[in-house]
DNA sequence: CGTGTTCGACTACATCTGTAATCGGAAGCG
DNA sequence: CGCTTCCGATTACAGATGTAGTCGAACACG
């Protein structure tokens, strides 16, 4: 939403984004080979995003369930916009250039690419 | 460089990479029609780039004369990485799907990425 | 030479973030 | 009905960040 989302948090909604609704216990258990966090931690991470409407709970029982409060399509296009804009004056041509000179784009990237942007044309 | 650059602190290179070496002054100057900060801000704002090694200053009589320590292309393709790795799992083609899916490319920024795009295939 | 000006350095302080422990109440076990 | 256990809520605390004031030294002006 409008409140910013931390790199921590954001691990968080990448887990609840592949399943929900968790109860923290859960959520902490699909996030334990990717960080070495507490339950305690996770916990705290998922107060702030409810604070901060990022995600929501339903009580079930003496717990609680969370589940993203908006698509993952939603974040990914703001965080996008954000950077384009930072970085590129709003255009998204210089950011495909950079990345195109710096990273090899295989080709089939490319090719992927270039249909999308046909498709857009039409 | 390895170093994270805040938003803010960001402000400060964008002023840097336009036109440097600038003093602290011409900093703030330059600034003030973007950002309401003070000149004691702006000094603080340079303190931390110069401890991160984001800047580097040189003596000219008693005051210093900033310039960045690294080229806008660099952090731009670095944060463009960054945050293609963290939302599309180090895929281009999804950003650039997102982003026009939802912004409308014109005609022109088409044609321009598929230039692109072409002059990389060969 | 004295005094106001100008710098950078240091200090300040609230908020956010990363990371976690503790506390009080509800639930379950015996 | 007690004791253990599990949960969310509260509290903790260091480092980063946004934003800025103060201090001591060097200069410039008169």
């Amino acid at each position: 939403m409008t409140e910013r989302i931390s790199d921590a948090e954001h691990e968080v909604m990448e887990v609840l984004w592949a399943e929900s609704p968790l109860d923290a216990q859960a959520v902490a258990n699909r996030l334990a080979d990717r960080q070495p966090w507490t339950l305690a931690t996770v916990k705290t991470l998922l107060s702030r995003l409810l604070a901060k409407g990022a995600v929501a709970h339903e009580e079930a029982g003496r717990k609680f369930l969370y589940r993203p409060a908006f698509a993952r399509e939603a974040y990914v296009a703001g965080e996008g916009r954000r950077l384009v804009d930072r970085l590129f004056g709003g255009k998204l041509s210089p950011l495909v250039a950079h990345l195109a000179e710096r990273e090899a784009l295989t080709a089939e990237d490319i090719a992927e690419i270039e249909a999308l942007l046909r498709e857009i044309r039409s």
